[in-house]
This record gives C-alpha cells, structure tokens and sequence, in this order.
RNA sequence: GCCCCCAUCGUCUAGUCUGGUCUAGGACACGGGCCUUUCAAGCCCGCGGCAGGGGUUCGAAUCCCCUUGGGGGUACCA
C-alpha cells in the first residue's frame, strides 16, 4: 500500500513552528517512503478562517519546499459528507440524539464509545491503551448541525486515503475516539504517529501570540529555509549517527518514524542561527551571490558588480545570515559612516586617538598604490617612529574607516574602501573627535 | 480531581526495545589555546549530564516499583 500522509492546518493566522514541524514531518515520511504528501485546510471554523491565512499557510510550505501532491482539500466544502456519515452511524445504532449538557439549543448527535478497552501502537510512543471507563460518548454533530472536529477529521482522512497520521501529541488522546470512529464506520484505521511538543526558548509551549514563532519571520529574518528544515527536522527526530548539518535529499533518505524521539525539544536560536550559517557556505557561489546582491538592493546599497564581488568576497564566512550582508557591506557600499556605539567607547575615546588618526593619514596620503602591502608598511612605520605599538593604530583606524570594530582584514579593507574614502573618514573622525560630536 | 505521556551535559541528541563493549559519544552554547595585531571560519583543549529513592541482577543510563518535576487531555474548540 502506498504511504499518503497529510498536514491538517486550521488557517486561522500565522503557521508557527510547531504547526510546521509537523508538516515537515509528514513531508519527510511521505518523501522516504515514495509515497504521497497531501493538504487539507480545516476551515470549518468560518469566523477565524480567512483566505489570507490560507495563503500564509501555503507560502510558509513553498519556502520550505514542502511540496504537495494533490490538490488541497477544503474541509468546509465537506460538509455534507460529514452529515451523511452522522446519519450512516445513527442508522446503525453508533449514535443518538440528546441534548448533551442541556444547552436548550436543539439536538445533537452523540457518538456512541464501544464500551471496550481501546489499544493501539504508536510509532513513536509505543503500545497505548485506555481503558472503556475512561472513554466517554462525545458530540459529532452540533445542534446547529455543523460537524465536530472529530467527525471531520476522521471523515476526511478515509476520504483521502490516509495511511499515517503523523501529528502533535496534544492528540494522543483524540486517537482513542477516532479509532472507535474508523471501527464504527468500517474502515481501516491509519497508522499513528504522535510528535512530541516543541517548546520555545523560554521553556514555554508554543502560544497562538508568540512573537518569534512564525515561519513567515523566520524567512524575513534572512534565515535560509533549508536550514529551518533541517533544524527543525533535528528537534525531536536524529538520523542515528553524528550528521547535523544535512541537505534536503540527505534528510528525506534518513527520516523514519521509529527514530523520533518521545519527549518535548525547546527551541534554541543560537543553534539554528550556526546552523544557517552552514548551510550558506555551502551554497553554490552564484546563488549565494545573488542572494546578497537582493539583500543589498532592499538595504539601498549598491556598486558596481565587480567592486560589489570584492566586498562580498571580503566579507565571506562572516555572514551567517542574509540581515548580516547590509550592514557589514554598508562601510564599502554606502558614503557615510555609521558608526557602532561600543566600537567608538572601546576605540576611538581614547587618550591621544584624534592625533593619532591625523599622523596616520598623512602617512597614508603617499602610499601609492594604495594596497594592503603598503598600508601595511606605512602602519608599522608610523607606530615604530611614534614608539607605539601597531595595535594603537590598528583599532582606531579600522573604527574610523568603516564605523566597527569586527569585519575583513584591516589592510585588505582599507584597500577595497579606496584612498579617497579612508582619507576623509579618518580626518573626518579626528575632526568630530576632537569637536566631541562622536 | 481523574486519565495519559515524558524525564541523559545549560540546549538538541546517541545510547534504553535486544542489561556488560558507557570511567556515557556528538553538536550548539560557554571557557582557554593556535591562527589572526579585529571579527568570523578552521584546528586543539576544557567545562558539563543518566531527576531522586527503592528493587531485580554477578552487572542497570538501559528492566520493575514509588516519589518528584514537566507536558497533554478531560468541550455542542481544533
């Protein structure tokens, strides 16, 4: 039998991680054992339902490559399919009629529980079983006649042919009821799969108001989403062996169900922000390239192209994510300095900086051609005759000329900024130094 | 309250099913060093964990029980 499995997504908002999870997940298993990947938006709830979040949901599963076999299947327009089922199981005894909690509203229809001991095994978590006294009858169809959560999903994943349903463990225990369901309306039950809860960096589930959490802000965050797919592939879920850093292709071959592990991960930042940076040194050059060109071109900045590759080429490692590019390019790319805080305390408001700017401009004035090896020189020589160390000229030029205190090579830096630029800012800071409008 | 699930370094995890090869391995983070007169990358070193208590066993991170802690469920929500 060939594997379909689906991700089940209420558009109600934003899609946040742990939604996602497990819509990767899903992805994964379907992708490994060659079978299908499906969609299904249940926006049965017609208040918070909006076609924009529909939207939200597909773009968050475009980006990162989640791709769908068929066509989504709205729950809404199965309405009465649901209907139909409820009437099928009152037919047969499986339901009845009742005004459940008295509401005064009308009639429900109520699912009647087997009165039998309900097992089955997990993938994840193992045989699980409960016990008749705790399964109590449950609403199906509400008095105004809309189908109940239960209901649907269990109707609509016969309809669709769903072999593994790989979710949240907040289902664990729906799956008692939904099995009772399956029985009652002959057909087989899918396989499950509960996925332990992630929690966010706090240590606190995921809310429906948690800033951080949405998909969307990962991407506008200048994250790649290959290495959200991967770190979100490695929270609750290992290949086995010591590979972390892995490809799409490398992840779809290794997943399997039997190696997801049972309990909550926490999400941790600075681990998916390495991650990134992995996976952005092992892009391909031109693409990467690209990537930074988009980025600098939302920033404002541009360049010549092949000045543009040098400074990017310069820069290199150090990005580790896209929102690093405009900043650390701006001192190449941009006319004025923006000048870091701390860079300044630590470098520039120092004893003896201003003249010390003002004497190393002047060397740097004869230095032609203006490149790294004779900056260098002119460096040194100037440090030795004042009877200073280099590190005294070091940092306060490189603040003055590009504003940080971290970036490229100084000498290399100073080259690519050009003579003309270096000169100005250093006269320009010894100026605003001394004025005290630094 | 009742029902269910979970528990290895700060974090993500390997190891648990099929007890010994685990004086518990890897990664992120952190500390130090090399490199670099910055930062990043790279390399080396270090710090740091089987929640607690009882069993079973020649032997337990691995099996059993209890406790504690965390999470989920208990809707005419999904």
């Amino acid at each position: 039998m060939t594997v379909r499995t689906r991700f089940a997504p209420s558009p109600t908002g934003h899609v946040h991680i742990g939604n996602i999870r497990a819509a990767i997940f899903n992805w994964l298993f379907a992708r490994h054992e060659g079978g299908a990947f499906l969609l299904r938006l249940e926006d049965t709830d017609r208040e918070r339902s909006t076609e924009e979040a529909v939207r939200t949901v597909r773009e968050a599963m475009d980006w990162l490559g989640l791709d769908v076999d068929e066509a989504p299947v709205f729950q809404s327009r199965r309405t009465e399919a649901h209907r139909a089922a409820a009437e099928d199981l009152l037919a047969r005894g499986h339901a009845y009629r009742e005004d459940k909690g008295g509401t005064g509203q009308g009639e429900a229809v109520v699912f009647r529980m087997p009165g039998t001991d309900i097992a089955f095994r997990d993938q994840v978590k193992g045989d699980l079983a409960k016990k008749a006294a705790d399964l109590k009858d449950f609403v199906i169809v509400r008095s105004n006649g809309t189908p109940v959560f239960h209901l649907a999903n269990v109707v609509d994943d016969i309809h669709m042919g769903i072999t593994h349903v790989i979710r949240g463990d907040d289902h664990v225990e729906n799956t008692f009821r939904h099995l009772a369901l399956y029985r009652a309306l002959g057909a087989p039950a899918p396989t499950f799969a509960h996925l332990p809860m992630i929690v966010n960096h706090q240590g606190k589930p995921y809310a429906k108001r948690d800033g951080d959490a949405y998909v969307g802000d990962f991407r506008d965050k200048g994250f790649l989403p290959e290495a959200l797919l991967n770190y979100l592939a490695l929270l609750g879920w290992s290949p086995g062996d010591d590979r972390e850093v892995m490809s799409r292709a490398e992840l779809v071959e290794a997943f399997t169900l039997g190696r997801v592990v049972s309990s909550p991960a926490r999400m941790d930042p600075a681990k998916l922000l390495w991650m990134n940076g992995e996976h952005l040194r092992r892009m391909p050059r031109d693409a990467w390239r690209q990537a930074c060109d988009r980025e600098l071109a939302r920033a404002g900045l541009d360049g010549e192209a092949a000045y543009v590759g040098r400074v990017l080429d310069l820069l290199g490692d150090r990005i580790r994510i896209w929102t690093d590019v405009a900043p650390m390019a701006a001192p190449f790319l941009a006319e004025a300095v923006t000048y870091d805080e701390t860079s300044v305390q630590k470098r520039l408001k120092r004893e003896g900086v201003a003249a010390r700017l003002r004497t190393i401009r002047e060397a740097f004035a004869t230095v032609d051609p203006f490149e790294a090896a004779g900056l260098e020189a002119a460096l040194q020589a100037v440090a030795a005759a004042a009877g200073e160390k280099p590190a005294a000229f070091i940092h306060p030029v490189r603040v003055a000329a590009s504003g940080q205190m971290a970036g490229p090579s100084l000498y290399e830096m100073l080259e690519v900024i050009g003579r003309d630029r270096v000169l100005a800012r250093l006269a320009d800071t010894a100026d605003r130094l001394e004025a005290g409008t630094l």
